[in-house]
DNA sequence: CTTGATTGTCTAGCGATGCTAGGATCGGAC
DNA sequence: GTCCGATCCTAGCATCGCTAGACAATCAAG
């Protein structure tokens, strides 16, 4: 039994190791960089290893988004943790996720950009990505306002930090002011 | 002369054909379909013939970004006008952005989801993009509230149905409840 | 220890992509 | 009628995601 064993902790390790260097390809170069040819060389086997896998280019996508769902959830919680008072917390929150995306390009990329093949707002959605979302809501549910419904508000006030997020990132928005943008998107949204 | 002036006129002509024929197709069949090989067979030439008018791929979605940019800011301007009192106005204002981007979802696309090679908030963004922002500040500068830049605050408010837009379509959001984050956008970001 | 089968991996190749070089063809100018 | 330049097409390149089939390593049975 031990020999099996070994063989599926080398294959877990293995398909860690695809996820963490398609990540890093495409933080490094971009996803149009991460080709399967290109992959396959840098984990140092033939592409068909891939294929064993995942069922395709877009399931990779796809588990680098659900790693970086995890991440972000994360990172979410810990700002609005470190901070006392629903203002601040809302704050935090929203410089956390703008910093994530900046950060991680690729990562929000896979998240929200490109096609990962996986389900969202649905009952089999993966675990990682609907714990994101609660972190959102944990942190912005208390500021929702009377008569408002706590998910309704995250949701809104997730749109408007995502594209402040892609538009950033795409030009569409000079970089110098997301400060100031942050503060006003607080200031109005938030009921504190 | 004038025959060359009519070579002029077919090629613009041409030229013409190539954008909506790369627009229909996109609307049709989503941007993965549009290769030039098609894109070649629709027009009824050969694929060269789309390199005479165009650098490459990105350059076509550029101008297919350019004519939605155009007609995006007449229906912003459209929506505005038909409506009196700033706040109907900021409210059909964001239901005209957000219709026109579940109407045309390939060319919201080329606008801002893919790579035209355009340039965003420089001096030589194109006419047509820097007038279809100015729609917005229209509509939107005059609920910025005091001490707040209509700039900036367009931006945000642009931004968040920028997010609403495409999380919605993405299937990130589920599409029933757009009305009431409308509602609940305006209520809050606007100052009326 | 040998054998046979199963598992794992690789080489080679398919169709499709964006893009381009070089030859053919057509039309206007003399 | 002849030439020349503009215009267009055929053919091809490198690369893409993905897969079939050959090959090698590994393990259980005799």
């Amino acid at each position: 039994m031990s020999v099996q064993e070994r063989k599926q902790r080398e294959r877990a390790e293995r398909e860690r190791l695809i996820v963490a260097t398609a990540r890093e390809l495409a933080e490094q170069q971009g996803w149009d960089a991460v080709t399967t040819r290109r992959l396959a060389e840098r984990i140092e086997y033939s592409q068909p290893v891939l294929y064993s896998h995942f069922r395709g280019k877009r399931e990779i996508i796809g588990a680098v988004a659900i790693e970086g769902a995890t991440e972000m959830a994360a990172a979410l919680r810990a700002a609005t943790s470190a901070a006392d008072g629903p203002r601040t917390r809302v704050t935090a929150l929203a410089r956390a996720y703008l910093e994530f995306a900046a950060r991680n390009p690729a990562v929000y990329d896979a998240m929200f950009e490109l096609d990962g093949g996986l389900a969202f707002a649905h009952e089999d959605t993966p675990q990682p990505l609907k714990d994101a979302f609660a972190a959102l809501l944990e942190g912005l549910g208390e500021v929702a306002g009377d008569g408002v419904h706590p998910a309704l508000f995250t949701e809104v006030f997730w749109a408007a930090l995502h594209g402040l997020a892609t538009l950033t990132r795409a030009g569409r928005l000079p970089p110098e002011d997301t400060e100031p943008r942050v503060e006003l998107l607080v200031d109005r949204l938030a009921m504190v």
